[in-house]
DNA sequence: ACGTCGAGTGGAAGCGCTCCCACACCTATC
DNA sequence: GATAGGTGTGGGAGCGCTTCCACTCGACGT
């Protein structure tokens, strides 16, 4: 009893393919493939002895036959440009991943996460993206990040940033928050309140939502007529906070409120505070920024600033399925949310 | 029919092929393929000539005509079959992504994140596998998951498991850290400490890391002739912890001395401690589980024990490289890491 | 001088799919 | 009855790439 072996290379089975479905199902290739993608212009015979087919067969379309000829991929990229991975501890960026998915999966579009520090994989990033291995990219730019936004616009790719990009902001889309309004909300309630001397810890000065908070709160003192040389920065940690205010303190031993561009910087100001024998908010009212759940869980609670993040994503992600939808030329939109300030304990 | 040759859609400029590429270089297109995939038996001339060519003309190769002939994808997916998006919160989980980038860099693939909850997202996410998408998978099952391991064991798609599935174990490699022993030895810092009433906050019993360490605790009692009686379980979550250790201190006010699953449910452990009265570790020793940041930032500082994640990530990677490159059948191996006990104040 | 070899090359055959086109075949409409 | 329009269908031409194969051509042994 000769019998010639399988082909050990593949087990036996080898991937059906759609020939062979149509094969099976008695139609020819052309009819099986309009039967696979949703049916068009099918008649129901048909359509029930593909089905069959694939059914019998385990058939499932070869992804790369398909995008090489319909030159779509269905696959789009959420792009990090983060040095360190910090973000993932960053809730901000777990609901924007989120918000993201959520509308991707209506449309059965695959994400691809590409994370990748300045430097070299930032290159292999912009080479994966110029191979056009997706349809699309959204960007969540928390940096400088080396021109990224002119990059995209260059290569054609259809692409929104979440977060005003630094340079090219001309040349992309993108949504954001109102930070300057945000900032300025921020000091607003510690002026209403009755604060004189108010601080700041603004945010790194290479991310726009710091610079621009930073803005909003310099702009809300300067209309209530108010000194605004307290600044420190700090890096939007919790280590950051704490250092920055207890410089602010050793500057302006008399201020009485502070504006800090994050909730883990208002954190570290916090702990500063305490140190300091400063009580909040009856000595020193405080206000954070993000809401992303740290705020709740500090004694006092944090006054903070909102921000629809998820909200942002989802815009984001729609915004990105009409360039894809609309052939490839990006358009230079954009969609700002309004932030808005959330009252606890802490101011 | 004539036939009007104008293709207006892409703007005039469309992607070069590597035809164009060979026949500026003045070569042949089998020779560009081979002078742009490395060189192997092209001659300096036609290197140096396709290579200018690529330059000029800023070629870079259509993926999908490249895997649709290699039947590769030079992408690996990284599974997160995970319900909620606390995984993003885990420190644990962007610390695997970390290992897991950093063996893939080295090979110039890429990393496509699946994000999936159970149900019409789940089997989303296994036609996109079983469409081979990618060429590999690591799966970072905190869960029973549905049986994924055997899915993608009779997909035949190279996989490996971080964290030992529930069914199917015998099927997929994996790679994970010995809970069993992780758990006995942090029941053993207490007995040896000279606790006699140990309890233990064990993880959701739908992961095998929870169960496991619980029948670490468990082996560890019996070897010393101590009950074991004292069990409630938590999800992982710091609210958890809490209300576990609650249950605790009511059905045993004995206690002196309590393992905890993670240090999360430590954290919420240390808070129902102190709202009754009891000292850490004077009056009740307590160990956590994981050191992933938030252990060293309590007060008493936890001691707990740790996990080498990131080298479990990089040796799961590295397991599915083999693979990968070792033709599609999947091999059972499993390598267990060993956890190690980091002393703290609370225990 | 002969064969032999390996390096370098180009022709051409696909990979599995979509979609244009031509062609039936069926109603409506005038 | 002829014209128009719609529907379902299959043939076939690619999409852009890799790779098998056949071939040439110098360098080398004998």
């Amino acid at each position: 009893m000769t019998r010639v072996d399988e082909p050990r290379t593949d087990g036996g089975r080898s991937t059906p393919t759609l020939e062979q479905v149509a094969r099976l199902a008695g139609v020819s290739r052309a009819t099986a493939s309009r039967a696979v993608n949703g049916g068009n212009r099918v008649s129901p015979r048909s359509q029930a002895a593909v089905d069959a087919a694939v059914r019998e067969l385990g058939f499932s379309p070869n992804p790369a036959a398909r995008s090489l000829v319909t030159r779509r991929t269905d696959s789009v990229a959420v792009v990090v440009p983060e040095p360190d991975e910090r973000v993932f501890a960053d809730p901000f960026f777990a609901r924007t991943l989120r918000g993201v998915t959520e509308v991707l999966s209506d449309r059965d579009l695959q994400l691809v996460l590409l994370l990748a520090r300045p430097g070299e994989e930032e290159s292999r990033m912009l080479r994966y993206l110029g191979r056009r291995h997706v349809d699309g990219a959204i960007v969540v730019s928390h940096h400088r990040s080396s021109g990224l936004a002119d990059h995209l616009a260059d290569l054609r790719l259809p692409c929104v940033f979440v977060g005003r990009p630094w340079t090219g902001a001309d040349r992309v889309a993108y949504v954001d928050t109102d930070n300057v309004a945000g900032g300025k909300q921020a000091t607003e309630v510690l002026i209403t309140r009755g604060c004189h001397r108010i601080a700041t810890i603004a945010g790194p000065s290479d991310m726009t939502a710091g610079s621009d908070r930073l803005d909003g709160w310099r702009g809300a003192l300067l209309a209530a007529g108010l000194d605004d040389s307290a600044v420190e920065y700090g890096n939007f940690s919790e280590e950051g906070g704490y250092e920055a205010a207890r410089r602010l303190l050793a500057h302006h031993p008399d201020l009485d409120g502070i504006v800090a561009a994050s909730d883990l910087m208002a954190l570290g100001a916090l702990t500063a505070l305490r140190e300091d024998g400063r009580e909040v908010p009856r000595d020193v009212a405080l206000i954070g920024y993000d809401d992303v759940g740290i705020a709740e869980r500090t004694s006092p609670q944090l006054t903070t600033v909102r921000n629809p993040i998820s909200e942002m994503a989802e815009q984001a992600t729609r915004m990105l399925l009409e360039q894809i939808d609309a052939g490839r030329p990006a358009h230079a939109v954009r969609v700002i949310f309004p932030p808005a300030v959330v009252g606890r304990d802490s101011a």
